[in-house]
DNA sequence: TCACAATCATTAGTGTACTAATTATTAGCT
DNA sequence: AGCTAATAATTAGTACACTAATGATTGTGA
């Protein structure tokens, strides 16, 4: 004979209540950070199949539209943009060099930063990349109230998280 | 002489009108998957330091949860759960099995599918991790009405993206 | 029954993403 | 000027997360 602890239970502590509605604390799709970590990579895995005939991945696809924003611009600044540590975008722009979309050199003021600078090639690419953002809003089908909306949310989002950053 | 083609073309397909405003569509502030990727990553990065003491990571605490509410179950179940491939799940599942918090074994009806089940140690966890939402919530200051309701729009997003999977 | 397709999990390979440690350069202080 | 602290990028190590290929078992139709 086997308990079943989570359903037996008479009381369970991550049970509140919230407008008279019990709540799981605890249950997996009340986790606002589940919703979140799946709707990223739902998201992202939209991408996926658009950015596969440009050769880039999601994370390389935003560098790129940070760097079609303004370049050059130094690795560090990159990682503030892109809200990303240096260590990851190392590694990340010697791909996005190796593919003949930007070129990494020391900068001439400052020999610690590196400036990172589209080549003919990397500038280019925006001109496919115009059509992308249209495939991925008919892909999900809603409405850009909505994804705008969303947007805003998730700046909430984000600013809270930075909030508590010392 | 360099062109500053990004800013200076006077006529640049990307710049569309939206209720007579000029908006960006390649600019990185306006897309939704750049402030679900950084939301995504911060809230997690939120977990890291409350789940330490308890030895889990972010997608292994998902792991956990499903657990809870519900084992022994397989490892395509728990995939279906969380919306993650098999090949992701099982490195993950051998070092939960490694801590002490589960066990994995072959089922006996189907010796092809993995039984996953909760360790005595990792039913007792759950008392640990009844503190952590609160302080997640705490943590990001926003109120449970806001968290809901982000939690709802993105499970639209989750449904969008699915809905679109054949 | 028995070949064959389907299913389940694992492995291999690639690419993020983090922390911590390292190297190189610059800035600041006396 | 010269020592020291701070800053910029890289490397090492760990852990996801994906696709494709593999191996093992089960289900199915002639």
């Amino acid at each position: 004979m086997q308990e079943q602890r989570a359903s037996d239970d008479r009381t369970d502590a991550s049970i509140v209540e919230v407008d008279g509605e019990p709540i799981d604390l605890l249950a997996l799709e009340n986790q606002v950070c589940f919703a979140l970590a799946v709707a990223a990579r739902g998201v992202i895995g939209v991408y996926r199949p658009i950015l596969e005939p440009l050769g880039l991945t999601h994370p390389q696809y935003l560098v790129m539209l940070a760097l079609w924003q303004r370049s050059p611009r130094t690795v560090r600044d990159l990682g503030a943009a892109l809200q990303l540590e240096p260590a990851t975008l190392s590694p990340l722009l010697k791909r996005l060099e190796a593919q003949g979309y930007l070129t990494r050199q020391r900068s001439a003021k400052d020999e610690r930063a590196l400036d990172v600078d589209l080549t003919p090639t990397g500038r280019a690419l925006r001109e496919q990349a115009l059509g992308i953002p249209p495939q991925v809003v008919d892909r999900l089908g809603m409405s850009l109230e909505e994804l705008g909306s969303l947007r805003d949310r998730l700046g909430e989002v984000i600013d809270a998280v930075q909030r508590g950053e010392r």
